[in-house]
DNA sequence: CCTCAGGCTTGCC
DNA sequence: TGGCAAGCCTGAG
């Protein structure tokens, strides 16, 4: 199996409301420091319509990047609950989803 | 708060 | 086939 095909399955399991983080992804998936793997994953990521990738953050809580722009992922992760201010995750460890 | 180097995969040449 | 650069990062300095 692909990484990409470990790492949008590992993604799904994140429930609507909560996110995780490119490290906490990357472990997930057997990479330890693959935090920029899963970047370029995501970025080139072939199925965009069923991988939520706006619900990855960064571990240091801000938002991190998008291919479609940091403000479609801040509105979208706000419109599922997650409040987000100056381009940071508000309450990030009450929302983190541990898998 | 900003800069720097590390670690992992993919894509193009 | 083999090598190199780049990407939605991260932790230390």
């Amino acid at each position: 199996m692909n990484l990409q095909q470990k790492v949008y399955k590992k993604l799904l399991q994140v429930p609507k409301g909560q996110i995780t983080t490119y490290g906490e992804l990357a472990k997930a998936v057997g990479l330890k420091n693959g935090q920029r793997a899963i970047g370029k994953i995501m970025n080139k990521n072939p199925y965009p319509v069923i991988i939520p990738c706006h619900r990855v953050v960064m571990s240091t809580g801000k938002i991190g990047g998008y291919a479609y722009g940091e403000h479609v992922k801040t509105k979208m992760l706000s419109d599922e609950g997650v409040k987000i201010e100056n381009g940071k995750i508000l309450e990030l460890e009450n929302k983190l989803y541990r898998f």
